[in-house]
DNA sequence: CCGGTTTAGCAAACCGGTTTACGGACCCTA
DNA sequence: TAGGGTCCGTAAACCGGTTTGCTAAACCGG
């Protein structure tokens, strides 16, 4: 009848091998301190008994956790089903693997960010979709801990990676525009305090792209051509689906993520219509599959993988003390065109928003 | 010049408060054992002085980090891009949080995953594709760390959860039956160390499965119509280009996965022939975007989501003392019939495998 | 045989908290 | 006035390692 048998600390090893923690502690740090003979006497005891240094209690003395956090402002729930996460993530996992960091990620626990970051183990932080209206930021900031900001909105003192999300929506519109598109839908972003519509955030930048080209057309967004959902392909179909139930026809869809634009794309199927021949849409993200969806998916391409290994290059370059100073990267967007999108439909040309076909 | 500025700690904050670090810790943790008018100075000393209590610390002393792990064998890099991996993680993510548990990513550490396990500060495991031909099985559990197998082929000692692989396989296969095909090519999984050929892992199941449909039907597999590949969409494809490549021309192919099933669409189409006119396509796991694919796939169904749940719900049992007998549980499978599949082309029934129409 | 350098290992302090056991002050009650 | 509860707070042990002097013995050239 062993009771729940206790785990098995360095004393442990030290007392069947009748030397001190000290030498256990350097049978597996620093064996050369060691007689080699003791030293793997040590060590043979300890696989014996099954002993396994504590990470916690090694953490603790060392100051350092060897993992890397990644802060999301939604539930993961919700947000690893995004495929941009996804890539997002292997980008991050990438460079972090590659420097022996492990990963850890941080959301609301209970509601609270706060709460989830007070218990965070990492050294560092890499916070992705998080405007400086969340007081998170500086939390973080005071807690001593090195971070990274990806699309965000702040330029401030602290490190950031963006992409040029307003040249990427301004390629957009213009390539619906240079197809005879005028009466053009967006379909804009909103989880619950997503990279949202706060001033200067993503969802921002893109729109400010979209309505200044489409305004230098002459053609100013009434604001009932915008809906606005949740990134995923559900949120695209709802929002369709809103859009076309207020009576709205337009001949094009601008969509803020390539979920979106599918959802949008499947909205579009179901009353029966095709794409691009009624109505072209076009994505923003180039997620892997944008290049399989029925049809393949007309897109503004940002290099996400990429975004996630900058970022987590320059975390480290300030956790490991070779960097202080915050730096800021702004990588390149690009225009993919495939089939979801095609000329304005000359039948239509003429029917004015506001004047929809009988449904 | 004030030099780098230490962390603050309990004791900083005691002494400038005048009382005890002891008070400090009741004054966060059981502030009811404090006078009122002690407790919110306390706290609002700390406040000012910018404290926070250090997690590691106290994960040191509670002995639980509040933080389940999730084990896989390969590196995340590749892994998260798999979009199964995203809606596993997401069913893991579910209950972690809602039961107050962060979520921390263990993978092979340059190459290791046993050095990986021994860094990782959690109070239990998740092991993804993890077969019992993985010694870190057995690491883990002398670690005494409880843990959960989900796709393994052990049905021991340790917890697990699978799906009906084999079933799933025959449905697949028989479908393909149903509509005439009898030249029938196999895409199968073979990531390095993935959940693997081994005896009894996932791969082997799902061969299990269709094999023993084929051959009910009088179809005996000829070794070279088996192509493996990671489960990518680049791992179909390439699988598919090398059957091609050899002289083979299937009127159907069974795919492991809905990457592969994607890849081999792909490689199909690049070719100038058409699915499902040409060669059907049946795929594994029905995937977010299966039903937006070129054309939608059909696929077997598993609850991916449902799998994560129900093993962290399976881990938390055991970690939080409620349950200490290994549980198993096998989750259901289903066909998903969609628009990649069709009848066997009439004019290619004749042709006999390994008797290819000229390329 | 001697002073100086290695080598091998130890005791104790430390990391930053939590928790246990205890004690003084104060209040009631008998 | 003694005895028994609360209330408030403290000192010290503890969690499980790492790291910093320090010493005793072995080695070494002259």
């Amino acid at each position: 009848m062993e009771q729940s048998t206790r785990r098995v600390t360095i004393a442990d090893v030290a007392e069947k091998a009748g030397v001190s923690k000290t030498a256990v502690s350097f049978a597996f740090n620093s064996p050369d301190r060691l007689n080699t003979a003791t030293a793997s006497r040590i060590l043979d005891i300890a696989q014996e008994l099954g002993y396994r240094p504590d990470p916690v209690a090694r953490m603790l003395t060392q100051r350092r956790t060897g993992a890397i956090g990644v802060l999301t402002p939604q539930d993961l729930s919700v947000i690893f089903t995004n495929p941009f996460f996804g890539t997002f993530s292997a980008g991050i996992a990438g460079v972090a693997e590659e420097h022996g960091y492990g990963l850890h990620f941080i959301s609301p626990l209970h509601g609270s960010l706060s709460r989830a970051i007070n218990r965070a183990t990492v050294d560092g932080v890499v916070a992705i979709g998080l405007t400086d209206d969340h007081p998170e930021i500086d939390e973080v900031r005071r807690a001593g801990l090195p971070m990274v900001l990806v699309d965000s909105n702040t330029s401030g003192e602290v490190a950031s990676v963006d992409v040029d999300d307003e040249g990427g929506a301004r390629l957009a519109a213009r390539h619906l525009l240079e197809l005879g598109h005028r009466d053009i839908a967006i379909l804009a972003i909103d989880g619950p305090r997503s990279a949202g519509p706060a001033e200067g955030g993503v969802v921002w930048r893109r729109l400010r792209g979209y309505r200044s080209t489409l305004a230098e057309a002459g053609i100013e967004l009434p604001a009932g051509e915008i809906a606005t959902g949740p990134a995923s392909i559900d949120g695209g179909r709802d929002a369709f689906g809103r859009l076309w139930a207020s009576g709205r026809r337009p001949t094009a869809v601008l969509a803020m993520s390539d979920g979106m634009a599918i959802g949008a794309i499947q909205a579009i199927h179901e009353r029966g219509w095709t794409v691009p021949g009624d109505v072209s849409v076009v994505g923003f993200d180039d997620v892997d599959l944008a290049a399989s969806t029925d049809p393949p998916l007309t897109t503004v391409h940002q290099p996400v993988r990429g975004k996630g290994e900058t970022a987590v290059r320059m975390l480290l370059s300030v956790i490991e003390g070779r960097n202080a100073a915050p730096g800021h990267q702004r990588l390149e967007t690009r225009l993919v065109v495939r089939s979801s999108t095609g000329p304005a439909p000359a039948s239509r040309r003429e029917v004015a928003a506001g004047k929809p076909k009988s449904a």
